[in-house]
DNA sequence: CGAACGGTTGAGAGAACTCAACTGAAGTGG
DNA sequence: CCACTTCAGTTGAGTTCTCTCAACCGTTCG
């Protein structure tokens, strides 16, 4: 869990790093509608991109078939560094909102981070903070019952959007049950009855019938909650 | 799975990188004895490593206490990329065997990247590919079942072999059954019985009675193996 | 209006986990 | 040098958790 001081300070990074490449390096803007694909895998890098709002969706495509999504990326995130290993990308990238982006010109962008190290040290910051979220999926999925892995969904998103500078009591799903069920391990079905169990235990409300529209009535009970099934699965 | 040809490419690249860090950046070198702890969460970022012999295991631990193995890294690996967010070292870093190190000051190599291109592009595709190792990780961990996922983790070792050059067809493990358990997310047990399992399959075979040295058959099998448990979960 | 889709819930099956016993190898100390 | 302890690993039995299969509901869309 972080500290309010913690959140601040990553929202303000945000926000600075915006003005930076804006400043450093040449950019364009680009909005995309809901749906809309970005890149898919196999395509040759060309551009990076940065989130200045909506939200995306990864999801990556093994070679004997498997699916699986990779990531939910918000305002703040970079978006294509996983192509700079092979010079095509790995995922598939689709707007799950109507969003903008920063665009970047990947040459471009190497010869101005060569120019300003402030913004080398930029793009270091954003691949290894990539690599951060990653570990905590990795975490999470390894350590964690269904339940909690859905708790801790919610609360990592929570965090999210609080470093953001958006309000986190108050969530919008905008993937499906089947996204999620992707992105933690899970089936439509479990992760349904985690949904029903957590608003059962009072750590999340439904408002809308519609069940896409989530209050967390206490940001701090969610983390508990994990914490708690980490510890009993520890135990012993 | 990859082509010959492939991990051709990957061997050459590794020597290609070894040599070029070695003349465009300042270097040192480092042997660090088996269990030796190359960094621990916490510590400040100071220098990155490659290994040029031997394995090491990165180990994580969250915020209420979960650890988990994120990692092996073999020869051609970069070590402490995952500080860059913080500016100091995520993860746990032990030596699984005497292993040789390329030393790296971040900063020089910070400055050195700024002045070769080539530097610069080699630091962030080796950034990317580990962020590609961690998307298996996370690939393997949510779409397939244990026995298909330990069969998985002995051939993406007996890649990773081969792309450093080394022979493939036998495995000497280095880590303890509950490592391989943390890093798949699985128990010991369930680790112990996928082994035997795999060894009644003739997938894999034990010559010594230690069960420590691994002999692979056939590796194209255990790929095979991997894509049929992959499909049968697939269906419907 | 019917079809398609996303989501929820129940019942039963199957997979992985827990607990426990046992083995062999490696240290440790008398 | 040999008991004794410790540790890694294997295997069995029973339990628990998640998945599968199926029915059902509400919404959206042609």
């Amino acid at each position: 869990m972080s500290t309010t001081a913690d959140l601040q300070r990553r929202a303000e990074r945000i926000t600075e790093d915006l003005r930076l490449v804006n400043d450093l390096a040449p950019v364009q803007r680009r909005v995309v509608k809901a749906g809309e694909v970005l890149y898919r895998p196999g395509q040759a890098l060309d551009n990076v991109f940065l989130v200045s709002t909506g939200m995306f969706k990864s999801t990556t495509l093994s070679a004997d078939g498997r699916e699986k999504v990779i990531g939910f990326h918000p305002k703040g995130s970079w978006l294509g560094f996983e192509a700079l290993a092979e010079g095509r990308h790995a995922n598939e990238m689709v707007a799950l909102d109507v969003a903008e982006l920063v665009v970047l010109d990947y040459e471009a962008l190497l010869e101005s981070s060569a120019r300003h190290p402030a913004l080398m040290r930029l793009v270091h910051r954003a691949m290894s903070l990539e690599q951060a979220r990653q570990r905590e999926s990795l975490l999470a999925m390894g350590t964690l019952p269904a339940d909690a892995r859905v708790a801790d969904f919610l609360f990592e998103w929570a965090e999210a959007m609080a470093a953001a500078g958006l309000r986190n009591d108050q969530l919008r799903l905008r993937m499906t049950r089947a996204d999620i069920g992707s992105y933690l391990g899970l089936t439509i079905e479990t992760v349904s009855r985690a949904f029903s169990r957590l608003q059962r235990h009072d750590l999340i409300r439904f408002d809308e019938p519609s069940r896409r529209e989530i209050r967390i009535p206490h940001v701090d009970a969610l983390a508990r909650f994990v914490q708690q099934s980490a510890s009993a699965a520890a135990l012993h």
